[in-house]
DNA sequence: CGCCGTATTGACAATCCTCAAGTAAGGTGG
DNA sequence: CCACCTTACTTGAGGATTGTCAATACGGCG
């Protein structure tokens, strides 16, 4: 684990130049480069917030793959969500002090750091990223509703399809540039944990979509050869995703 | 549908009495007074949220039940949460703009108000209240969380006991003073749809709990038995859950 | 009384899980 | 360079869980 002073000034944010991002006020971005207190560079399968643990700090994903899960007493682990370039992890914790869910880095991650006790400044001076972060917090809500309306209600080649089209689509937003085939850092085991499914299950599930050719699975990770007919598979419904903001 | 002035003033709102939810201050309760614009008095089945259609308020449940949901093209249907006294209903549509989730009344249902065009002023005038918003939206995360690893990982004995506990300590916390029983206003039919099973399946599955003397079933509506039974079949540990705001 | 919504039950089928064994790829030490 | 790990993906067989279909019971209500 290597903790560290800013490496990435908030001023030259690689995140900021992505479209995706709504821009910041001068003020904001001042206040925003203050209240990051550091940087940490975390090796994939670190658990950088753990569940029943008071969480010192909140952080943004600032590079790399992290996802949230719970696990029960007797081992089974549920994936809650995954944490992309932008997503704030840690909300939870540092609102109601105690964490109820674990977070593990699923590649390398780099992670911006923000002091817990420093909340509440947001709150007095910057109505406009409180704003955001209680507009962050309703997108993960929306996010979950998703995945549990997938869970409970979809069949198992539903619920991976998916699932697919879902992390691509937040994958493809976060390197807009280069039209090349985008990968998913992520193993059948993280596919059946994210669907309530079995090991087993899940691979034969991942199978028939690899015979129709719309995936492919190399190791560790999988490519999505065919988006459109994933999304067939799905019932996928387009929504229209506007400029999100990020802190 | 009955829509009306105000009738119950913020001054005197029954919450307020709950040793449950924490206290205002003068300012904030005057604020909240002439934010909320009216009170919705609705029957039991009204769905006063649509999905995709754009929300032109928020609500804060005064009192009865509601619960949020999805459903796919062919109908089937997943609950996702359920909303009692106290709880903020229309935020992502607030926030975002479309709602993508409907919610109905499960039982007669009164509700309070707010435009969703003032939204700001409370970011802007008063922080406290923006934390709190930003707070029940991580609790709201929170209990999704603890849904999904249910539905995901929980067997079909375990997800109903966990159900019910849950519902029946959030029914309880609101009606401190009587220790007489509390029925849930639930069918067996929200109960599948809540846990991602037939509603035939459920009802085999509610028979054991019932055998087991944990519950009793009236038509549309539970008595917990024995909740400390039910606990021990879900595997519910408990957490602390400390005053909570609410606007 | 008959109608309707809800709960209940049995029989059978589909989905999904567990166990077990095997393959393939990559890393490591000799 | 090869033998030998380890990790992850595959596959088949059999069993447990859950779903579907169909029929019945029961109570409230017009």
């Amino acid at each position: 684990m290597e903790t560290g002073q800013r490496r990435t000034p908030c001023q030259s944010c690689p995140l900021r130049a992505l479209e995706r991002f709504r821009d910041f006020t001068p003020a904001e971005l001042e206040f925003v480069a203050r209240f990051k207190i550091g940087e940490l560079h975390l090796p994939a399968g670190n658990n950088f917030l753990i569940e029943n643990a008071e969480s010192a700090n909140l952080y943004t994903v600032l590079g790399g793959w992290a996802f949230r899960y719970k696990v029960l007493q007797d081992g089974r682990r549920q994936i809650l969500n995954f944490a992309l370039s932008g997503d704030l992890v840690g909300l939870q914790g540092t609102l109601m002090g105690e964490m109820q869910h674990s977070v593990e880095a699923l590649t390398p991650v780099r992670l911006c750091v923000f002091q817990r006790e420093r909340i509440l400044e947001v709150y007095r001076n910057f109505p406009s990223l409180a704003f955001d972060l209680t507009w962050l917090a309703a997108r993960e809500e929306r996010m979950l509703d998703e995945n549990l309306l997938s869970v409970g209600r979809r069949s198992a080649l539903e619920r991976a399809a998916y699932l697919l089209v879902f992390l691509h689509v937040r994958a493809r937003a976060l390197c807009p540039g280069r039209l090349e085939k985008v990968f998913l850092p992520i193993s059948q085991q993280h596919v059946a944990d994210t669907l309530g499914l079995s090991i087993v299950h899940t691979n034969k599930t991942l199978r028939k979509l690899a015979e129709r050719n719309l995936i492919r699975w190399h190791g560790r990770s999988c490519e999505v050869l065919d988006e459109d007919g994933l999304r067939k598979v799905a019932g996928w419904y387009d929504e229209i995703e506007m400029h999100r903001p990020f802190i």
